[in-house]
DNA sequence: CAAAAATTCAGGAAAAATCCCCTTTTCAAA
DNA sequence: TTTGAAAAGGGGATTTTTCCTGAATTTTTG
């Protein structure tokens, strides 16, 4: 039994899913289900109720009222302390991606299994960050069906980083998502500022908008 | 404690869901998981390997490799006395509709609360089907706009800013062009972040494009 | 006119971004 | 097995961004 316990937040429309993911993490050895809210705008509420917030909250991202990519935004602006996992079916590169730019510690497919969850929980409290191989796989190989007449102008990295930097993250926490020194993500900025021929953060940004490789 | 234990079968690809929910069944008095399967291949596979069949079947749609209304279709007709409840985030009337006439028993809404799950089971053992208020409205209707709108004025000198924010020029070479001090632009800039939730530049370019205050 | 409000600007610092040059590791081709 | 190129990582410095607080000035308004 851990000093003290970690407690949890489940944010998710399906309550048989959020209820019965309560029993299950209540299981796990220092971790305690806080709350439930079934949109972010019920978070928002419960948030404000409880005087004990939770350390870390699942976060599915298709919900009504105010889904996933919308909690995630506020919640990295307004409670940049309590960490959260994007909870959800979709591997697809776009949303996994919108999600980490919007403040994801770690991307969980629903498809995990239980255990691995008890992993994941623990890794975000311990390290910051969480990544499943599958989802490690999905931000690797779902780039550009690789057309070997076309000139490849990125490579896998660079893009996931080019598309990343066009988020509010700073390169430390890029670095951490992507599992790379901040010295190496660094050096991808750098041949691309000279490779694009621009100044800053924000000329990347107006650059991948123009060639739609991110979209707002 | 009834005298015999009802068991249960969840058929469902989201191990997270599906795990969990067993813990949950268990609690049920009178239920128990027997096993799981991630489609319906593997359900039928499993049902030849299990001695003992189940009762009742918790059976996700959305599956891979067999889905929800092969399996009903097939469970109808090879397995007449095993029921099943369809099991979906859907509440598509179609969807409804054609897994009732696929034969399943109920139509449970992954939305549902935990303890209606219960009760679910109850009744579809007790009186033979189950039905709740929801999916029986959805049949009857469906429908769910949304919307959200908040408007953010900025005066003139914060707009010139914002606009010129979005350009690679340093923030010096902006109090220039405006002829302010760097602390004057330092101060829309703060004003800014905070009004508008950001976190830095990017969230500036972002917000304005999506604003329709810049163009690319 | 006087109080209130908005605008402009400063000091001081911490954090992040930017830049240059260099070493280690990896990995596949020769 | 060697070797060479690419990828990853490091040191260390400067510049820019970001943040917080408060003061001086101008404008608005009762």
């Amino acid at each position: 039994m851990n000093q003290h316990e970690h407690n949890v937040a489940i944010v998710d429309d399906h309550l048989l899913l959020s209820g019965s993911l309560e029993k299950l993490i209540n299981t796990f050895d220092g971790f305690n289900v806080l709350f439930h809210a079934s949109n972010g705008k019920e978070l928002q509420h419960k948030l404000k109720a409880h005087t004990v917030s939770p350390d870390i909250i699942l976060l599915d991202i298709n919900m009504p009222v105010m889904d996933g990519f919308e909690t995630a935004a506020w919640l990295t602006k307004n409670h940049p302390d309590i960490k959260f996992l994007a909870l959800s079916m979709e591997d697809d590169e776009k949303v996994i991606l919108k999600m980490l730019q919007n403040g994801a510690k770690g991307y969980l497919l629903k498809d995990i299994h239980p255990d691995k969850l008890e992993v994941a929980l623990l890794e975000v409290m311990e390290r910051g960050y969480y990544h499943s191989e599958k989802v490690a796989a999905t931000l690797l190989h779902s780039i550009q069906p690789s057309n070997k007449n076309e000139e490849v102008k990125f490579k896998e990295n660079e893009l996931i980083f080019l598309q990343l930097a066009c988020s509010e993250m700073t390169y430390k926490e890029i670095a951490d998502i992507m599992n790379l020194s901040p010295k190496t993500i660094d050096g991808y900025r750098q041949e691309l500022f000279n490779r694009l021929n621009i100044k800053n953060r924000v000329g990347l940004v107006i650059y991948a908008l123009k060639n739609n490789i991110i979209e707002i």
